[in-house]
Formats: C-alpha cells, structure tokens, sequence
DNA sequence: ACGATGACTTGTGGAAATACGG
DNA sequence: CCGTATTTCCACAAGTCATCGT
C-alpha cells in the first residue's frame, strides 16, 4: 500500500535540505527509512516535544496534517523534497511516501516503557494518583423508620445500607419487577444478622417508604441550596477531579475516563435480566489492582488499607481494575476518549474501516459465489457476512443462557427470529427480521433480498425448532477467522465501522446544497447521519415531552409568521413615506425597516429547519453513531469545504475526543 | 476445537449543566 | 432572574474480539 502524503515545506538553509528535512528544530533524513517501533516519528519531524501526538498547528504551520498517516508501526518511509508551483517561491514540498508494511504485526505493542529521552524528560511512562473510592455508608437518622409488617424496626447496618439501596429506587419500574425483587431479597439476606433474617421473612411487608421519603427530601433540598453554598460543592468535585482525574503518560497529563471506583447498589440490567437487582458489593482498595509504571511514584492506597496487586504492565491500557460479583467480570480505570492513547487507537479504527473499502467488491463477489458453495458451513458464513455487510448487524457471541439477558447478533440469530415471504407489498423474497439485540433494543425490519440467499435461507430452517440456531455450523470466531485471512484486521464490526461512514460520506454528498446557509447546511448534515443512525439501529423512545415542544415550536413558528408579515407592513409603509417625503430620516427608516424583515425572515428560516429537523428525528438517536462509528474526517472534511463551523456539528467534548482529525483533516478528504 | 478470560469498544439512561423564554 | 426545556456529561451495562490453557 503506497500513500502520497505531501506537506508544505520551508526549504530554510538550502544545504541542509538536500540531506534532511528540517522542520522545526530536529531533522529527518531523506530516502527510505523505517519507523521505529517505540517512537512517535511525528515529533521529530515537526518538532514537537516527545511523545505529543497531538502536534500544535503553530509549531509548523502546515505540517500537522498528515502526521498520523506515518505513525503505524513498523511503516516503512520515505521522505523527499520537491519544488511545487504551487508554493510560495523558495517553499518546497517535503512528500512522505508510505512503503509496503514489512511486518504485519509487532508481538506486544507497548504502551509506555521507562525510557529517558535524550535530552533527559522521561517519557513512555505511566503515572497516577490511584482511583477515587466511594465514600462510607452513612447511617439513616433515628427518625427514619424503617418498618416490618407495620412495626419499626431497628436494622443492622449491613442491612440499612442494602435497605437504602432498594428504598432510593422505589418510585422506579425496576422494583416493581418480579425478578428484581426476588433477587434483592436473596442477596438482602445475606447482609442481615441472623435475628434480621429470622423477622424478615417476605418483601411484602417491608415498608421502605420513609427511607425513600429521606433520601428524596435529602435530594431536594440539595438542589434547593443557596448558590454560594453549590459554588462550594462545585469546587470540591473540582479538586477531586485535578487530583484523581488526571494521570501522566509519555510526559503528558491525560484526562482519565472514569476515576471513580463505582459505589455499591442494585444491579440494574437491561432487559429481561435474570440478574436485576442483585447486590453490587462495595469495592474496597483491597480488591483493586494498580497499573503503573515501575519507577512511577505507586499511589497511596487509603489509610489502612492496601491495594490487592501493584503491577508494571505496558501491554495494556488500564490504570487500574476490580472484578466485580455480579457477572464475575473486570471493570477498568482508563483513559479519556480526549487522551493520545484512545485517539490514537480511534484512528486506526477508521483507517482498518478504509482498507476494508478497497476490498470489499471483491469481499462481496466472493461470498456471492458462496452462497452456492458445497459446504454448508461456507454458505452458512456467506449469508451471515452478507447481512452483517448489507443490514450492519453485529456480529453475535454466544452468551451464557439464565446470565443475561437474551439477546442476539447475526451468528447467534435463532430461527424464530426471522419470517420468510417469498412475496409482500409486490416485492420478492423478502425476509423479516425481529429480534432483540444489544442492551435488548427491537430490531425490526423487512428487507427484500436475492433469491439465493432466500433459498439458502429456507435450508437453514428445516426441519429446526423455533428456538433453534439459524446459523448451526457457524459463530463469531469462525466468521472472524475467516475475514482475517480475507484482510488483514478484518472483523465482522468492521463492517458497521465501514458501512457508516461510507454512508455518511456518500450522503452528505448527495444532500448538501452549496448555495443553502449555514443552517440549512446543518440540517442536510444532520440528515445524512440520521440515514446512518436507521442503519445501525440506533433508535430511541420518543421523548415525553415530544408533542408538547413540538407545539411550542410550531406556536413560534406562528408567531414569527405573524412578526414577518407585520414587518412587511411596516416596510412598505416606510418605503412610501420615504418616496413621499425624500429625507434622509425615512431613508434610513426605511432601510432599518428592511433589514429588519430580513432578519425576521432568516430567523422563520431557521424556525422551520428545526421543526422539520425535529420531527425526522424523532425516534432515531444520532449520538452513538457520530461517537463511535463515523469518521471524523469525514466531518471535519465538510465543515471544511461548506464553510460550516465545526463547533455547530461537535460540542465541546466531541471536538475533544476528535482533535486528532480536526487537526489533520482538510476539504479534500476522501474516506 | 473450544470454553474461559481479559481488554477494549459501544450503547443507553439519567443526572447535571446550560440555554431559553417569560 | 426564575423555571423549564434541551443538551451534555457520566455511570455503567453490554457488546466484540483476541488469546490462552486444555
């Protein structure tokens, strides 16, 4: 694979430039190279401090862009200058050729060793203050009762704790749920004295509602103090933050994701979950694992307690960890999406996204073929990959029946969940999915498909029972094992990685309109990642207080109306007192009457974009897609080109996550 | 081959923050 | 300035996928 990467060059001292370019203070060879494994070959070129993947636009102007093509591993370059026309006279165009990969893969790519760079910072290195517990339990006040089968009753504190948990949630549909009682109770149990257990005997005649009425009233009141008093607060939850929520690596501060060990309560799952309302155990320092640099300054455990394990592991990306009782499975401390480290791993998503689309014609030719292959293993794949491919469904592990809830992907699809038509609505063989897939969100759609893959289909489901495999001779690590040996880092979530933004792209092509305004521009853009959203599922309830905004803004939309046509009014009224009269004065009257209507005029403009943008985008949620699955070049590409300011599509922390593609990006980026 | 485990990404709901209209 | 609507942020559950031991 051979990339042209061009970068707008200062010639500077014209000796050195026929050995090296320089840039910056620190200079490359020219000719062909390799990319050292372990360091950031971006900072040398653009001389930047080590480490910095992130490099600051005024360090260079101009040479920022395309750093990031250059940083996989083991990439071969080579680096050469050229005049170009299209430069100022003495600038020369330093072009950066990426060779073919030699070797595919490093075994183990560290994420930080303990190096001293040459001029002696320390980087490759990973530091932090440890995570941040949550506080003790504090015990009810004597006046909050708590009351069995009518009767007050002093609890344990084990026991009022776990009491309080399901008292905080009674005015929630989860404690209504026969499950979720069951299993708090069970677990409940565990926590009272043996006097505890032999009173309390059945749910029913529990009566937490004084416990609910405290912490209600304790919730209020919170929200009802004086400003100084939540300024206050604020500057605590700050200080916590500046001294948990950062960690140093490579040299840098990084903002860590979630810093907060998460406090104990009820298992809230998703769904139909076996396991709802089952105790979160609190986590104590003793069942945490630090990761960190070995000759970083080992954070403190709190007093009295000592961590479970201190570790020196550069082959992963956590700072620290516990295994939690509920599925018995390890949650992590990690970075934040903002951090060099998730940008960078970000990136290579979407460029793995990108090889897939050089490919793919070819991917799909090949499993068209297998539809009719011998093997029925191979056509069970074929028609799995062409769903994955054509409807982005995900990929579908098997899951541990009575541990969760039941759900599935497109491996794991059971006969139940799909209809066949060899004909409807005068189209032909379409097949009708409905099933519940992640976090149990329905998936329903009916889509026409080619004749072989129905036929195929109708193979798949003799002779089963509804609760049956559909795909009985395959699941996701032979899927995957055989997209790996078609593309190298091809897997089925590839796919809905490449789907959308392909989508996007190809959208936003069709739909922006260089004449429209800016806000026009927004909704054309905000359609074409609302096409995405459709593909991916993403859907949301319509909100509660959809109608009622929606006559509120139609009742606005009224008024401006009404605004414009007055102005109207007022204009031409303007207009034949200035021709009756000739003054300067109704000169500028008129014209302050005219600008006036225009300006009402824009703003019904803008009025009813967002009322027609509200109503499509009703049931589709647009936020998981335009975090996870679109290219942010792609975006920054267009805000670029249609002069929309980047800031009216990415909020604060969305530009954050972004800033690599921000960064790098220009009008002319193709996916 | 296969199941368990570990590490990491993706997804939703609700709280908190902010914008907005009166 | 206040109360409400909307947006943003955060917590944490639920996926994907690679690797490892048998």
């Amino acid at each position: 694979m051979v990339g042209m990467l061009q970068t707008a060059y200062d010639g500077g001292n014209a000796a050195d430039s026929l050995h090296h370019a320089v840039i910056g203070h620190r200079s490359a060879p020219l000719g062909s190279w390799n990319l050292p494994r372990d360091r950031c070959l971006s900072c040398e070129l653009i001389g930047c401090f080590p480490g910095s993947l992130f490099p600051r636009r005024e360090v260079i102007a101009g040479c920022c862009r395309h750093v990031w093509d250059m940083l996989s591993n083991g990439c071969r370059l080579r680096l050469a200058l050229r005049p170009c026309c299209t430069l100022p006279p003495g600038w020369r165009l330093l072009t950066v050729t990426t060779l073919p990969v030699q070797s595919r893969k490093p075994a183990v790519r560290p994420w930080w060793e303990e190096k001293n760079y040459e001029d002696g910072v320390k980087w490759k290195f990973l530091e932090h203050r440890g995570p941040y517990f949550a506080p003790g339990y504090e015990p009810l006040p004597d006046d909050v009762r708590f009351l069995y089968d009518g009767e007050p009753m002093k609890l344990s504190l084990e026991a009022e704790e776990v009491a309080t948990f399901y008292g905080k949630m009674l005015d929630h549909e989860y404690t209504t749920k026969e499950i979720f009682q069951k299993n708090f109770f069970t677990d409940w149990k565990t926590q009272m004295s043996k006097e505890e257990k032999k009173t309390i005997k059945q749910l029913y005649k529990c009566d937490f509602s004084e416990i609910h009425k405290y912490f209600y009233d304790k919730n209020e009141a919170r929200k009802a103090l004086p400003k100084e008093e939540k300024q206050k607060l604020k500057e605590e939850t700050n200080k916590i933050q500046e001294e948990y929520g950062y960690c140093t690596l490579d040299g840098h501060r990084e903002k860590i994701g979630n810093f907060k060990i998460e406090p104990p309560g009820l298992f809230r799952g998703r769904g139909d979950h076996p396991k709802m309302g089952m105790l979160k155990l609190r986590i104590r320092p003793e069942d945490v694992i630090i990761n960190c640099s070995k000759d970083a300054k080992i954070p403190e455990p709190p007093p009295g307690h000592k961590w479970k394990e201190v570790r020196f592991d550069n082959a992963v990306t956590w700072l620290a960890s516990w295994t939690e009782n509920i599925q018995g499975s390890i949650k992590y401390i990690m970075l934040n999406p903002s951090s060099k480290l998730k940008g960078e791993k970000d990136w290579q998503k979407y460029e793995t996204a990108r090889r897939l689309k050089s490919v793919v014609t070819q991917i799909r030719s090949q499993y068209r073929l297998d539809w009719k292959s011998r093997e029925m293993k191979k056509r069970q794949r074929a028609v799995a990959l062409y769903f994955i491919d054509k409807l982005a469904l995900r990929a579908g592990n098997e899951k541990e029946e009575g541990e969760t809830a039941d759900t599935v992907g497109c491996c794991s699809l059971r006969v139940e969940h799909i209809q066949l038509y060899p004909e409807m609505d005068g189209q032909h063989y379409v097949v009708e999915f409905d099933f519940l897939g992640k976090d149990s969100i329905r998936y329903y759609n009916k889509v026409p498909v080619e004749k072989e893959v129905f036929k195929n289909l109708k193979r798949f489901m003799e002779n089963k029972n509804p609760d049956d495999d559909l795909f009985d001779r395959l699941n996701t690590s032979n899927l995957n094992k055989h997209l790996q040996d078609l593309m190298d880092g091809l897997t089925a979530k590839v796919f809905r990685t490449y789907n959308a933004s392909i989508t996007l792209q190809d959208q936003l092509k069709a739909l922006t309109n260089e004449e429209d305004n800016v806000a026009a521009k927004i909704l054309s853009y905000n359609r074409a990642n609302r096409a995405v959203a459709l593909l991916c599922n993403h859907q949301r309830a319509l909100p509660k207080t959809f109608e009622k905004s929606m006559q509120n803004l139609q009742a606005k939309i009224d008024a401006k109306e009404l605004q414009v046509k007055e102005a109207k009014k007022e204009l031409k009224k303007a207009k034949a007192d200035h021709k009756a009269k000739n003054l300067d004065r109704t000169k500028k009257e008129m014209e302050k009457k005219k600008k006036q209507r225009e300006r009402l005029e824009e703003q019904l403009m803008k009025l009813k974009l967002q009322a027609t943008d509200k109503e499509e985008n009703k049931q589709v949620a647009l936020g998981t897609s335009k975090l996870n699955y679109l290219d942010p070049r792609i975006t920054v590409a267009w805000c670029k080109k249609y002069g929309v300011p980047i800031e009216k599509i990415y909020n604060k922390t969305q530009r954050e996550k972004f800033a690599w593609a921000i960064d790098m990006t220009n009008e002319d980026f193709e996916f």
